[in-house]
RNA sequence: CGCGGAGUGGAGCAGUCCGGUAGCUCGUCGGGCUCAUAACCCGAAGGUCGUAGGUUCAAAUCCUGCCUCCGCAACCA
C-alpha cells in the first residue's frame, strides 16, 4: 500500500513552490505537466476565476492517482498599466499592491485545497531576467523588430487611439482634438510563423480543445493573416524593461505567457533546469475560453521562434456565471470562493464546480442549485450510503467484517461495475470530461444503494443462519465504497479521506482499483459519522442571507454603486458654463444596429433638436415619450453611429448595471436649471 | 447583413461531428422498504427537441430563412 499525499506547497515567498513528494508511486505512466493561466493581480479572484484552479487540481490529482508523475503550475500575472494605476490610487507601490493580491490569490487556492507544485509570480526576479533574455534573443534573430506605432494621440490624456476608436475625429475619452503621432514600439513577426502554425494545428487535432474552438481560431485569425504583434509599451513603467532599450516595457504576451517555461527552469542559453528538461512540453494548458487566442496563436509562435516544442493541448474551459439571472437584472452579485466555502464547505464547492460545469458551455452557480446538488448527491447518495453501510457493519458484526463468506450470483453485477468504473473514469478524464467522470462514480454509488435493497441486509440480520450471507453483502459494500472513495479523491479529497477514516483503511494507488476484495478479512471498520449533512433549503437560505447581511451585504445583493472618483472643487462660474434645460421627449426610437443607443427628438420650447443617449438597455422608447427630461443644452454636437447628437440627457448611474433617467415632468419644457 | 455561442418534458443538462425507438440528474405523483442523513429502491406522468421550409424511405441530428437569449466587438455626449 502507498499513500496519496495531499501535496502542500512550502510556504509563501517570492517565487517557486515545489512539492516535496515526487515519485511516491511505483506505477509510473510517465510525466504529466498541467498549468492554469496565471491570475491577473488587479483584484481578488472570484468564484469564476477559482473554477479554473479547482478544475486543474482535479485533473492533476487524478493523473497522480492514475500513476503519472505530475507537475502542476499556477500563479499570478503581476505587471501592467492597470495594476500600476490601481496601486497609485491606493497610494502603495505596485510591488506592495501585487504582493497583497498574490497572497490573496494563494490563500484562496489553498482554501480550495489545490495541490499545485509551482506558484509562478511574474515579478519573480529570475523570471524577469529570463523574459529579458527571451526578448533579446528574439530581437537578435530578427523575430522582434523596432518600428513605430502609428495612431492618433490625445496629448492631455497621453493616450493613443486608432482611427476607428475616434469619435467624430476627436478623443473618445475627453472629446478634445487629437494629433497624428507615432510611438516607438517593438513588434513580433507573427506572420513569419503563420503557415507553420496552421499546419501544426491541422496535424494535431487535439491541440485546441474543445474542438469547436479550433475552427474559430483558424478562420477568424489565422486564415485572414496575422498582424505583427506589438510587444512593448512606453506608456507605463510597471513591467519588465527591455534591457537594451529601457524606456520600453515588455508587454504582457511575452512576459506572462513565458511563465510556463521560465518557472520550470527554461534558460535561453540552453542550460535548462531539471524540471524543464523533465516536464516540458506541457501536456495541458488549462485556460479560460477568452484567452484561447493568446495560447493557441501567440504562444505557439513564440515557442517556435525559441525552437521549443509546443504544448500538447490547450483547453479553453467555459465560464462560470455567477448569480441568479432571474431574480436580479443586474450583475452586481459577485461570489467569492472563500465565502462559499464558509457557507458550504470546501468539498461541496469543489463538487459543484467540477460536476455542474458543462464541458463546453457556460455554467451557472446559485445557492439553490448548490443546495440541491449537495443534498441529492453528496448527502443522499454518497454520505448516506457510507453511513448506512458502516452503521450496519457495527450493528451486526461489531465492526469486524469478512470473516464468514457466502457469495451469490447477484453480487457479480456490483463487483463488475466496481471493476469497470475506474476504466470509465479514466477514459472520461482522458478527454478532460471531469463532470462525466464524476457521474460514472455516482452511477456506481447508486448501484450500491440498489444492492442494499436487493439483498435486504436488515432481514438477513434477523436470521442467525444468514450471518455469513450478511457478512458478504456488507463486505461487498465496503469494497465498493473503498473503490468509490479512491476515485473521488481527485475531486473531493477531504471527503475521500474521511471515508477512508471510517473504513479504517489507507487509500491505495491505481492498482488498488484493479481488484475487488482487497480489504483484509477480519478487518475492523472505524466509527461512522455524517459526511455531508443534509441541508434544509429554507434554513440554509436564511443562513446565507444572515451571512451576507452581517457584512452589510445581501445574498442577492443590489448592485454596488460604481466607485466615485472625486473631482476637484469648481467655482460657480465653472458650473455656469453648463446650461441645463428641461426638454420634452417628442419622439424616441432605437438606433438600428446599436444595442445601447436611443435617438430622441427633444422639444426645448423655443426649438427642437436631436439627441442620442446610450440607455436602450434600460428604457424602451415608449417609456420616455411625453416625459420631460433634463438635457445639457450647450454641449458641442457629436456623431454617434453616424447620427448627430446635440446634447446629453441626464441620468443617474444607480448601480453597475442600472441607469435611471432624471425625469422633470413637473417642470415646464425649455426651462433653464440653475 | 460585425464575430461567435445557445434554444431538447417544471429546473439543469447530454445526445447534433458519423441522420434510424428522445436519454440523465433534480423536482412532481404513486408504490415498496426501514439498515440509513424524512435518506434508499421501484414505477408513472410530463417533450410535435425555438420556428417555417427543404433534402431523405427516415431529421433533435444535414441545408436555408426567421424569432429569441447570451457573450465579444462597436456604441454610452
Amino acid at each position: 500500500m502507498w499513500y496519496i499525499n495531499a501535496v502542500k506547497p512550502l510556504g509563501f515567498a517570492q517565487g517557486l513552490y515545489f512539492k516535496f513528494c515526487k515519485g511516491c508511486f511505483n506505477m509510473n505512466k510517465g510525466k504529466y505537466f498541467i498549468t492554469t493561466a496565471i491570475a491577473y493581480t488587479s483584484g481578488k479572484p472570484h468564484i469564476g476565476n477559482t473554477y479554473e484552479i479547482v478544475l486543474a487540481d482535479s485533473i492533476a490529482r487524478f493523473k497522480r492517482l492514475n500513476g503519472y508523475d505530475v507537475l502542476f503550475q499556477t500563479g499570478t500575472d503581476e505587471h501592467g498599466q492597470k495594476i500600476q494605476l490601481k496601486a497609485e490610487e491606493k497610494g502603495v507601490s505596485p510591488q506592495a499592491f501585487v504582493d497583497d493580491i498574490a497572497a490573496q490569490v494563494k490563500t484562496i487556492w489553498d482554501t480550495m485545497n489545490t495541490s499545485y507544485d509551482i506558484f509562478a509570480r511574474t515579478t519573480d526576479k529570475d523570471h524577469e531576467r529570463k523574459v529579458q533574455e527571451i526578448f533579446k534573443k528574439l530581437y537578435d534573430q530578427g523575430d522582434i523588430y523596432k518600428s513605430r506605432y502609428e495612431g492618433w494621440y490625445c496629448v492631455p490624456d497621453e493616450a493613443f487611439y486608432t482611427e476607428s476608436q475616434l469619435v467624430d475625429g476627436k478623443c473618445p475619452d475627453c472629446g478634445r482634438e487629437v494629433i497624428r503621432a507615432s510611438e516607438e514600439a517593438y513588434f513580433f513577426r507573427l506572420s513569419k510563423y503563420q503557415d507553420r502554425l496552421i499546419k501544426y494545428i491541422e496535424d494535431h487535432p487535439e491541440f485546441i480543445q474543445p474542438e469547436s474552438r479550433k475552427n474559430e481560431m483558424i478562420n477568424n485569425f489565422l486564415k485572414p493573416g496575422l498582424q505583427d504583434l506589438c510587444v512593448s509599451r512606453t506608456s507605463f513603467t510597471w513591467g519588465v524593461p527591455v534591457d537594451f532599450d529601457p524606456k520600453h516595457v515588455i508587454y504582457v504576451w511575452i512576459d506572462a505567457l513565458s511563465n510556463y517555461i521560465t518557472f520550470p527552469g527554461y534558460e535561453v542559453n540552453g542550460n535548462h533546469g531539471e524540471l524543464f528538461k523533465e516536464y516540458w512540453p506541457a501536456d495541458v494548458h488549462l485556460i479560460g475560453k477568452d484567452i484561447l487566442r493568446f495560447h493557441t496563436i501567440y504562444w505557439p509562435i513564440l515557442l517556435m521562434a525559441l525552437d521549443i516544442p509546443l504544448p500538447k493541448q490547450v483547453f479553453g474551459h467555459p465560464w462560470l456565471m455567477v448569480g441568479d439571472g432571474k431574480m436580479s437584472k443586474s450583475k452586481g452579485n459577485v461570489l467569492y470562493a472563500d465565502d462559499l466555502v464558509n457557507l458550504y464547505g470546501i468539498d461541496a464547492i469543489r463538487y459543484y464546480l467540477l460536476h455542474d460545469m458543462p464541458f463546453a458551455s457556460d455554467g451557472v452557480l446559485t445557492h439553490e442549485l448548490l443546495i440541491e446538488r449537495i443534498n441529492s448527491d453528496l448527502a443522499n447518495i454518497l454520505g448516506n450510503l457510507v453511513n448506512r453501510t458502516i452503521t450496519m457493519t457495527h450493528k451486526y458484526f461489531g465492526g469486524k467484517i469478512g470473516v464468514l463468506e457466502e457469495k451469490e450470483p447477484i453480487d457479480q453485477e456490483l463487483i463488475s461495475l466496481c471493476l469497470e468504473t475506474p476504466k470509465l473514469v479514466e477514459a472520461r478524464m482522458e478527454d478532460l470530461r471531469v463532470s462525466d467522470a464524476i457521474s460514472e462514480i455516482f452511477t456506481l454509488l447508486r448501484r450500491a444503494n440498489k444492492y442494499i435493497d436487493e439483498t435486504t441486509p436488515w432481514i438477513l440480520g434477523k436470521d442467525e443462519s444468514k450471518k455469513a450471507r450478511l457478512d458478504t453483502v456488507l463486505y461487498n459494500l465496503l469494497e465498493t465504497i473503498r473503490v468509490a472513495a479512491t476515485l473521488l479523491y481527485p475531486f473531493i479529497p477531504n471527503a475521500s479521506e474521511k471515508i477512508f477514516e471510517q473504513l479504517n483503511l489507507k487509500m491505495g494507488g491505481w492498482e488498488s482499483l484493479e481488484s475487488f476484495g482487497l480489504i483484509p478479512h477480519g478487518h475492523i471498520v472505524g466509527e461512522n459519522s455524517i459526511l455531508f449533512a443534509r441541508l434544509d433549503a429554507q434554513k440554509k437560505k436564511e443562513e446565507v442571507e444572515a451571512f451576507y447581511s452581517a457584512r452589510g451585504e445581501s445574498a442577492t445583493p443590489a448592485p454596488k454603486l460604481p466607485e466615485v472618483h472625486e473631482l476637484p472643487q469648481i467655482v460657480i462660474d465653472d458650473f455656469a458654463k453648463v446650461q441645463l434645460r428641461v426638454a420634452k421627449v417628442v419622439s424616441c426610437e432605437n438606433v438600428p444596429k446599436s444595442k445601447k443607443l436611443l435617438k430622441f427628438e427633444l422639444d426645448l420650447g423655443d426649438h427642437k433638436r436631436q439627441v442620442l443617449s446610450g440607455i436602450a438597455k434600460w428604457y424602451k422608447p415608449e417609456d420616455l415619450i411625453g416625459h420631460n427630461v433634463i438635457v445639457v443644452a450647450n454641449l458641442k454636437p457629436a456623431k454617434l453611429m453616424g447620427l448627430e447628437s446635440n446634447g446629453m440627457i441626464l441620468s443617474a448611474e444607480c448601480g453597475e448595471d442600472d441607469i435611471r433617467v432624471i425625469f422633470a415632468d413637473h417642470c415646464e419644457k425649455g426651462a433653464v436649471l440653475g
